[in-house]
DNA sequence: CATGGTTTTAAACACGTGTTTAAATTCAAA
DNA sequence: TTTGAATTTAAACACGTGTTTAAAACCATG
């Protein structure tokens, strides 16, 4: 056959079967009758199956980033709309368009339970879009505002937008279908986590809550928490 | 025996094994032999695997409601302090103090893959704190906010406390060990998730950031968003 | 057409799985 | 102590798993 087409129907194969049911769950028998395969082609091509796993990771995490890029804006652009743009984009990837793409749901079982392939995710990934996403809030942060904290902003971004993904199903039973339909589009869910983030680094300086919250607590640890 | 001790044994031990490894991964044999039980127990006590999966997710939520609640506080403490009682109890929960209590591996598993036993847990669980977290809020929006940006403020408050357990493990690979020790504590994680709400909700009114951005996203939408 | 390496195939292998069985053991009540 | 039900035990069962094997089929090249 021309350029290994076995090999290439077995890698899309298991990537949804893996996807779907995880590596243990899923067989070497399955993967193989989806992709209309003989079973000893795995072993073949691919040594064993952990390595069939492991080559799957890595095609699915490439291809996720190059099918959906954020749109181009023009030079003038305002930080804001780049933030927005930069939220949408991490949400589309994350939830798609219609169903979940199988190599979100691959990705998205490295992160939860990290294999062999989790760290190469990370770093050729996972940290280039954390680095350029915190740029993006230095914006509105005084330079004055130390790393740590920096980063907890942009775990905060993050975190806010992969919750509809990992606990997306939760959220579906907690949330009325026609509710669900009407406010749970992409750009709505954007919308909101951006308009959330720039409220809270934009009006007021978060450091003046910030020590009106500490005096707060500092106040009430002696004369409470026993009943 | 007296109450049924090897049939509380095999819960416990089930429990641990079910958490690490998932269902599908965990064998009974395993759980026998941590039990140190004989392998046959577990069909003689459960019928069969699945039902003594089934119970022991149930009485994971209820231990780990039970284990962790909130301080109590005097009837005047502001409401600033309930939210931070309330994220703080959310993030303990998830994060434990040490290590990351099996009860929650086992819940986290839920959520993100249900099975029959997720429907209960919402209900029972999910759905309660849901609610309760969405009434402390209340206390800074004003009544006209519509339902479902209530829900969507809430969820985000959630999304952030959860990301640190649900992505626990990149996050742990994205930040220095240095600064994970130092600014990662229950304390710190939970005053950042609570100064970043307070921001977003206090100070400036949302909504004016709202229509300032929605104007900017009109604006653009002819203009760009094709190379 | 014949050749030789590559790929595909069906069958078999060794092993681990959840579950069942029937005998052995335990233990409280008669 | 004897009896009889409840529990525990080791062995076996039937089946599905990943992997290997050796023969068959393929196919470009001489």
């Amino acid at each position: 056959m021309s350029t290994d087409v076995t090999r290439e129907r077995l890698l899309m194969a298991a990537g949804r079967v893996f996807a779907e049911k995880g590596f243990e769950s899923s067989t070497v028998r399955e993967i193989c009758a989806t992709a209309d395969v003989n079973v000893a082609s795995v072993n073949y091509y691919f040594g064993d199956k952990s390595q069939l796993y492991l080559e799957t990771v890595r095609r699915a995490s490439e291809a996720r980033i190059e099918q959906i890029a954020p749109p181009e804006r023009s030079a003038s652009t305002s930080a804001e709309i780049h933030l927005y743009d930069h939220v949408r984009t991490l949400l589309e990837r994350m939830l798609g368009s219609e169903q979940v793409p199988w190599q979100v749901k691959l990705l998205m079982r490295e992160v939860l339970q990290p294999t062999e392939a989790c760290q190469e995710l990370v770093e050729e990934h996972f940290r280039p879009r954390f680095e350029y996403l915190q740029g993006l809030l230095d914006h509105w942060l005084p330079s004055e505002v130390p790393t740590y904290r920096r980063r907890q902003i942009a775990l905060s971004v993050i975190g806010q937008c992969v919750h509809y993904r990992m606990a997306g199903e939760v959220i579906a039973l907690l949330t009325p279908e026609e509710d669900r339909r009407q406010y749970h589009s992409l750009d709505q869910l954007a919308f909101h986590i951006t308009t959330l983030t720039l409220a809270s680094l934009q009006s007021q300086p978060i450091w003046e809550i910030d020590s009106l919250l500490r005096d707060m607590l500092k106040g009430l640890s002696e004369t409470t928490n026993s009943p």
